[in-house]
RNA sequence: GGAGAGAUGGCCGAGUGGUCGAAGGCACUCCCCUGCUAAGGGAGCAUGCGGUCAAAAACUGCAUCGAGGGUUCGAAUCCCUCUCUCUCCGCCA
């Protein structure tokens, strides 16, 4: 959600910036509605005030003993044009909000303009991809061919878009996650969450799934009424503990962390990604969420995506971190680095985490704030990102680590996890 | 699932139809006093959204006492629905 006040003052800028996303803002839209809004809000407010005079003025007269009834009539006549007037107010306010609600974050100057992906640039790279002296098979290969991954089973349990692992290959995906976790609580500053994987309309609304991305998410119905949507990323139950709260600047910055499932219905992405268990509607991350002061905000960036790589960098998987064009951002974000991990059967690189700094686009939503110098309420600043992708790390664990053979070393930094096992091989079902 | 109690400002807590956005306390900020270890005195201190205004400050209006609706000239207070919390019973990992 953008500033309403920004959008008031300064509407030229804001249409500017947000066509270099692509999104196409009507601001003479905008400008009738404000008008409108203006107008009712002004005529409704004086009604109101009359009213509350009067009524009061009947109270003291009362207390006095004196005969009210020409003023009780006055405020009912008051009240039969305030009705109506109450009623368009709440009308244009609500269309006004689903107007705004509807408005992507304004991207940062540093961000670069473009039309879609291809625009996007690439920032730095990590390690050398490893040259195999034997053909290469991809994690579906490999996990099948070891015995240890099952897409048959698993769409017969649940359809297209599941997956099973078994034995060591699910004790990968476990090491995984917990590596991350100890990485990012002993050494990044982290504090580790449980949180539901269920939650409700409003703490999606506050992270700017809802209303505008509805269809990605799956939900369950509850009861009598409303429903529970499954989190498509702990992003929302981590950075919605501070919706409607006051921290104190002490309290900043906020460092939150959570391993958790994610379920996206994947809705649009048909015959992207069928094979294997890249696109998945139920998957494994780890996420990381700051709370921070909006001065330093850009500086946790850096330091955030710094966190998801460290991960790769201990996992000695190659990689790339890109800065995403205005066009290819998700909608809260004002900047956005993804970090791509090598895959040598693709022979490309993969999206494994993304991090973004939504500024106060979430806040704002939220309300969620902290009292500055001057102890007034302030917006902080909202950052999340994937510390990583469990799922994905697991495939690139798999196709980099692959043996001629098919077996799969472990990674060095996992096999604590591991119980010391040193190479995934086949085994006995 | 059954029965009961409750939801008020950053926190605690008073308030059952009118001058209540709301006593008192704690916390916090400023000032005064004081050489000392939870000392005293004074002042200030909810949030959101408007209007005057380019903006800030200031002034001012409206809304908000879990949420929504209703009764009333007037609702924190009365009525209805819902949500959540707590206690007891049942069930359960």
């Amino acid at each position: 959600m953008l500033d309403i006040q920004l959008l008031r003052t300064d509407l030229d800028q804001v249409e500017a910036r947000l066509a270099t996303r692509g999104f196409k803002f009507d601001a003479g839209r905008f400008r009738a509605m404000e008008e409108e809004r203006k107008h009712i809000q002004v005529r409704t407010q004086t009604l109101q005030s009359e009213r509350n005079q009067a009524s009061k003025a009947i109270g003291q007269a009362k207390a006095k003993g004196e005969d009210t009834h020409v003023q009780m009539q006055e405020v009912a006549r008051i009240n039969e044009t305030l009705a109506a007037d109450e009623a368009s107010l709440n009308d244009i306010q609500a269309r006004l909000e689903a107007f705004l609600l509807d408005f992507p974050n304004l991207p940062h100057a540093s961000v670069p303009v473009g039309k879609s992906e291809s625009d996007n640039v690439e920032v730095r790279r990590f390690g050398t991809p490893r040259t195999f002296d034997f053909e290469v098979k991809d994690h579906v290969a490999l996990g099948e061919g070891l015995g240890l991954l099952d897409f048959e089973t698993a769409s017969k349990l649940s359809g297209a878009r599941f997956s099973i692992l078994k034995g060591d290959l699910s004790r990968l995906h476990r090491a995984l996650s917990q590596f991350m976790l100890d990485t990012h609580t002993r050494d990044h500053g982290y504090t580790e969450m449980y949180v539901p994987y269920m939650v409700n309309a409003e703490t999606l609304r506050g992270t700017g799934q809802l209303p505008k991305f509805e269809a990605d998410l799956f939900s369950v119905p509850r009861g009598d009424q409303g429903k529970h949507y499954l989190i498509p990323t702990a992003e929302v139950p981590l950075t919605n503990v501070v919706r409607d709260v006051i921290l104190q600047e002490a309290d900043l910055p906020m460092r939150l962390t959570a391993h958790t499932p994610c379920f996206r219905s994947e809705a649009g992405s048909y015959g992207k990604d069928v094979r294997g268990l890249i696109r998945q509607h139920q998957f494994d991350k780890v996420e990381l969420v700051q709370i921070v002061h909006p001065q330093h905000s850009y500086a946790a960036l850096e330091e955030l995506t710094g966190h998801a790589e460290k991960i790769l960098q201990l996992l000695g998987l190659p990689y790339r971190v890109i800065v995403l064009c205005t066009g290819d951002m998700g909608a809260g974000s004002s900047k956005t680095y993804d970090i791509e991990v090598w895959l040598p059967a693709q022979n490309t690189f993969r999206e494994i985490s993304s991090c973004s700094n939504c500024e106060a686009f979430q806040a704002r939503r939220m309300q969620a704030r902290f009292r500055n110098e001057k102890n007034k309420p302030e917006l902080v600043h909202t950052l999340n990102g994937s510390g990583v992708a469990v799922g994905r790390a697991m495939v690139a664990v798999l196709e980099n680590y692959q043996n001629a053979d098919g077996t799969v070393s472990v990674p060095a930094v996992l096999q604590p996890y591991m119980g010391g096992v040193t190479v995934i091989g086949r085994q006995p079902a």
